[in-house]
DNA sequence: TTGCTCCTCACGTCACGTGAGGTGGC
DNA sequence: TTGCTCCTCACGTCACGTGAGGTGGC
């Protein structure tokens, strides 16, 4: 049982494990439900996962679907959780692009005190100036004087 | 017809409408398969809708899937339909985060000419500056000299 | 009254599980 | 050789469609 998809029962020891008979293992193959691998002698071997199917096949028919309905149902049930992956791979995305635009999106402005502060996009910052002096910008590395 | 969940058919009718006997009508309305309404009388009225899906449970049965893989293949077919359109909605909400904080992100400079430019976060105008002249910004509304 | 509705019971068909029977390779 | 595998055929059971039979309200 090293890899759930390691093809290591032969049909009796997975007829079995998942409380059914072999004859109805083989029909299930046949009709395309639970395919197990082949040896090179055409013997069965059915990994985990096959036993996992066989027992989610028995549960549906234990509950009146035949086994046309199991096949769609499995199908759509793959489906579903494909689909469930996607949806929270989008959420995840969606919540790192949403902090990115507002981090983007937001505006600094030097207050009256000369402060750095955050102010919505369009506005001002807030009062009357209690001072006339204005703030020089020289970036680093430019001429000395 | 004027709504397609107006319930408008006698049993007799819809089962015309769907191809198959008024019994097998009562048949699936007893096991909650398609359920039409009832008039205060007892007897069942169909909507176009209820029409749609007794067409689909005979698609279904045809396929030799029996009544309650049917029922759980309707469900498991309303839950994909439900997840592809929240995928739909949030791809959408994807890329129009995507634009914003695109906008957003995008940094701008002076460069030595005095103009604005668009530069990557983190960089600086290119070159060496041709002037020592630094520039002296004033906002509006401040007082006047 | 006529033609619909409602219901339950029963039969025929089909799907499917289970077993028997015979074969062949480790 | 023994005990497994492979296959096909056949029977029993159950689900479901269809019809019969009898009732009641527009």
């Amino acid at each position: 049982m090293v890899d759930r998809d390691t093809p290591v029962y032969v049909i009796s020891v997975a007829a079995e494990l998942a409380g059914m008979h072999a004859q109805t293992l083989r029909q299930y193959d046949r009709l395309g439900l639970v395919t197990p691998s082949r040896t090179r002698g055409g013997g069965r071997r059915y990994s985990s996962r096959d036993v996992d199917r066989l027992r989610e096949v028995q549960r549906l028919s234990g509950e009146g679907v035949s086994l046309a309905g199991i096949q769609r149902i499995m199908e759509l049930e793959v489906q579903v959780e494909a689909l469930r992956d996607r949806v929270a791979q989008l959420l995840a995305d969606n919540e790192r692009l949403r902090e990115r635009a507002a981090q983007g999106g937001r505006v600094f402005a030097a207050d009256l005190a000369g402060e750095v502060v955050a102010v919505r996009a369009g506005q001002r910052p807030q009062g009357r100036p209690s001072s006339t002096a204005l703030t020089l910008w020289r970036p680093r590395g430019w001429p000395a004087d």
